[in-house]
DNA sequence: TTGATTTGTTAGTCATAACTAACTTTTTTA
DNA sequence: TAAAAAAGTTAGTTATGACTAACAAATCAA
């Protein structure tokens, strides 16, 4: 039987590397994931990360051969899981509940996802009856940890005259979202790709009856499901 | 103009040291608090914090001399206060919204204190009325760091014959809690002393048509206010 | 008032988690 | 296929915050 006490014996810093490695395995399945690469989206040092894969290969929540790419345990997906879960259910009641903006969840839900208690969460839940979905569209995971990905591509993988609905965005940069809030989308705002500039990639959308242009930068973190 | 940014850049360590040092110094206003003390209290080594000190001295939030009694400035309180604040508000939602008994909310606050978010603490506030009191009967500093005392005494301390009504309780300790819930008292409770017993200062009390016996040690961590 | 006890300080060690610099292995490309 | 580039590893350093052991200062008590 797997050990399931209260409260696991983890630090910040090692809960952040296996969900940062979750979320780069999730994000693209096909593609193996590296030391270096982790490294660079967490922003430390390649050393820093090999170290850090060590000790949470020792503690069997990683598994990588010297060299080779690296793999999560059943244990270390289940751990990254349930921090994810944590993460969206508090941006969801500050978002709900505390007037903050769906700019500013991210960087507190990033402290408050480390407070280590399953009856706080379960309950905070609970008390937000269940919700499905967190401000920026991403799905809560549930108690039993199951994980749903929504089918979602960026907009910038559309082609000219495509129609999407915009159904989630990436939460990581609050310039971005303040941005995306200033020239009026929202969650199911119906997108249409009027055109793709060759030049710089750069795309001519229209929406509510507004037209803009945006990078394709931008297009990289809008994620959407195409209509009809 | 003193530094007010949103972040303050104190460590989990730096800020549990400053807020215990005025929980001593204000639980008995008279009495001087040196370093032993305090390291007695966090249950520490002397030496580690002996280190601590030097190093809040550094950063002015610390003042005393070498061999002498600890101070703290107006910064130093400061930032206590807004920790109390802290740690009360979110025990009141814990016990009020997310169903956690009076004896389960302390070690998570513990946590939740160190959150470093001006926005969230103000909007939980807002957000739960802005209570007065948190569920050990403890007043909760407001937005502007104004922290009152209810005066209180200790059940200990009172004489037989006395009338007084439990008004607070110590909440550092889960089965005190329970103990106390578990022979059915309970904030504002009126509470007669019966009999203290000479030989192990026991007390014999009377409270809803119930007496029961409790040690000193029990009275100790029971706060009152004398009634008649 | 002087010796014992308490209180406070210093020095040195350990664990965690970051860093840089140097090195090795693997992969890519010419 | 051999040199170059990229990816990964190791060694050594730093900062924080614990610890113990040894020592010094202050206070208490006979
Ligand atoms: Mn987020
Ligand atoms: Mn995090
Ligand atoms: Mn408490
Ligand atoms: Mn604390």
């Amino acid at each position: 039987m797997t050990n399931k006490s209260n409260l696991n014996n983890l630090t910040k810093s090692e809960e952040d590397y296996l969900k940062a490695l979750f979320q780069l395995l999730a994000e693209d399945h096909t593609v193996k994931v590296g030391n270096n690469q982790l490294a660079e989206y967490l922003k430390v040092s390649p050393a820093s990360t090999n170290n850090m894969i060590k000790k949470l290969k020792a503690k069997h929540y990683v598994v990588s051969e010297k060299y080779g790419k690296l793999e999560l345990t059943a244990e270390g997906q289940s751990i990254a899981v349930r921090l994810i879960r944590k993460h969206r259910l508090w941006e969801t009641f500050l978002y709900n509940y505390l007037n903050f903006s769906w700019d500013e969840v991210h960087d507190v839900a990033e402290q408050l996802e480390h407070i280590k208690s399953y009856k706080l969460i379960d309950e905070l839940d609970r008390f937000m009856d269940f919700p499905e979905k967190d401000p920026h569209g991403e799905l809560i995971p549930n108690a039993k940890g199951e994980y749903k990905v929504i089918p979602k591509i960026t907009l910038s993988s559309l082609e000219e005259g495509d129609v999407c609905r915009l159904i989630a965005v990436n939460d990581g940069s609050v310039n971005f979202l303040r941005f995306v809030s200033e020239i009026g989308l929202a969650l199911s705002s119906k997108i249409k790709i009027l055109e793709i500039r060759e030049f710089d990639k750069s795309i001519r959308i229209q929406f509510d009856g507004t037209i803009e242009t945006v990078t394709k930068k931008f297009a990289d973190n809008v994620f959407v499901k195409k209509v009809i």
